[in-house]
DNA sequence: CTAAGTGCTAGAGTGTGCTCGAGGTCAAGC
DNA sequence: GCTTGACCTCGAGCACACTCTAGCACTTAG
């Protein structure tokens, strides 16, 4: 696969995944002869990952240290494990505290659809 | 209230503060004598919306536009009702998107945990 | 009376995470 | 053999949301 396909399978742009290689979240791309980058299908999951990770708010340097702790192997399961169990905890604490926010909004638009005055009690 | 304690009491800056006035996400404060921003009690129950609106990921410029429907009165209840619709809906999916980085966060972390067969697992 | 503390403005600077442009190479179809 | 289009590098530029600085004014405790 060519970096085009990879862009449009991953949803990342070409400049996003060269910028990616670039920081370490990417491993260095195997070249073609024409010196331009082939991929494999694991990037694919590599990056869909990575996108859950960026989508949950880890931080781009906490992405790269993972990817780094990655490339070195077995050796770094546990230093990995620790590094997802914090953003995994954190994530829960966002989740529940989200969750909060979405009833908070229901009950703001429902105070705007049954009284057309909001913060205000329930219509007579 | 001055600022520096509506800052201790909501989280944010002094600076964040002035600046929220400047862009229009806060009022326009009323001065004490000496030119000091006086605020009531009602900004905390603003600002506490907004760092929802914020937290979910609302932009700056939908919470200024938001704010600003808020200032001209009821009659732009309706417009603010749409607004906070859309990003409820974009909300509820997120809850649901996230819910499921939990489970893979936790597939994996489980898969890190798993000494038993020593890696043999996927790598991802 | 004075020093510490808090406030003021205008505007510049920062960190994050891309995003784009200039200027070029390379492979394939017509 | 030329055009088209995808690719390349390097580096600058951008959007967002603050964050901080300089230089000054005002208030309050001792």
């Amino acid at each position: 696969m060519m970096i085009g396909e990879v862009a449009e399978k991953s949803g990342f742009s070409v400049h996003t995944l060269r910028y990616y290689e670039k920081i370490g979240l990417l491993p260095t791309s195997h070249r073609d002869g024409g010196g331009r980058r082939s991929y494999d299908d694991d990037v694919l999951r590599w990056l869909e990952f990575l996108s859950r990770l960026k989508d949950l708010g880890m931080p781009i340097r906490d992405r790269v240290l993972y990817a780094r702790l990655r490339a070195e192997g077995d050796s770094t399961i546990e230093a990995r494990r620790r590094l997802l169990q914090t953003y995994r905890d954190a994530l829960a604490k966002r989740v529940i505290s989200l969750t909060e926010t979405l009833d908070v909004l229901d009950a703001k638009i429902a105070s705007y659809d049954t009284t057309g005055t909001p913060l205000k009690g329930p219509r007579k």
